[in-house]
DNA sequence: CCAGATTTCTTTAAGTTTCAAGCAATTGGC
DNA sequence: GCCAATTGCTTGAAACTTAAAGAAATCTGG
């Protein structure tokens, strides 16, 4: 017996099985990944990992960002911002002024001792990340980056596609 | 000028700025899709992504499963997991019981409205992930699995080197 | 049998997260 | 100058999340 790829083509939706085990796999490894540093920073830091990603934006911008600004880095909402800066502040890791030319703009950066704890924080974490990835050759890096890289592009197209 | 190696070796730390990019990388892709799959699954089924993903956990295995399968498979805590099935079993989404056999083991599986609506989310899904996923050739999704595949266990066998 | 260990689930407290609504400041068009 | 739209942030409600502690049931090695 034969089948006529036209009638199949209509008659099967199309595949698109392979797209959604790559998703889930994914998102297996992030997951996994996660709370694995999530677990390490507790137990070797007490810090949870959203202040440090918070701090770890702060710390590649030393003149300090706005509240937009790192909520649209983190890919977060504004308000999940203003809470979490809340404590941070609190807990004298960051330092926070009103702009002088836009009195909206909040302008947070690390403090002098929330940079010396993130540093060194970020130096361990370094190595977990190192670690993690212990099995991947130089090669599946590379290869990983580049099609990570396109994959990227491709959820931002699809996202500005539907949300223009 | 020349340098010793063992000397370079020696004073500068081990490089590994080429994981913590991979790393970093894997995340934003990650937030990115999940991101643009909860924004759609709210608009058009007014839905949560968790919800969604316990849904599809009880999909696969009709006759039901205990929390901790659930909490095992989606690798989050057992206390989120009693909240989240809370929600879903006062919705009507699933069915609760205690199992006869273990009074501490409580089974759930999908009512037969619930079942009719995720197939019907899932389906819409996939279209989704396949769109995400939509600059990716069939060769960059087989890449990718596999390098994910090699990510995967390299994560497990450092999670399971701290906590054995 | 039975006391201790283990497993399964719930509860609690603290924190994170989103969305939506709202306020305040600024900008842009007229 | 003035008003409307936009931008930046905060607030509030509901949901989600974790870690830790506790309750109940079961298992296990004397």
């Amino acid at each position: 017996m034969t089948l006529d790829s036209e009638t199949k083509a209509v008659e099967l939706p199309e595949h698109h099985g392979d797209e959604l085990r790559l998703w889930l796999r994914l998102l297996t490894c992030t997951t996994l990944i996660e709370g694995e540093v999530r677990s390490r920073l507790r137990e070797r830091f007490d810090v949870t990992l959203p202040r440090f990603d918070l701090m770890a934006q702060l710390d590649k911008v030393p003149e300090g960002m706005t509240l937009s600004d790192v909520s649209k880095r983190m890919m977060v909402s504004n308000g999940n911002v203003t809470g979490l800066v809340e404590r941070l502040v609190e807990s004298g890791h960051l330092d926070r002024r009103t702009s002088e030319v836009d009195r909206r703009v909040q302008v947070i950066r690390l403090t002098k001792a929330g940079r010396a704890e993130f540093r060194k924080m970020a130096a361990e974490h370094e190595l977990w990340i190192a670690d993690i990835f212990g099995d991947l050759t130089p090669k599946d890096v590379r290869e990983l980056m580049r099609l990570l890289a396109k994959t990227k592009t491709s959820a931002q197209k699809a996202a500005r596609a539907r949300t223009p």
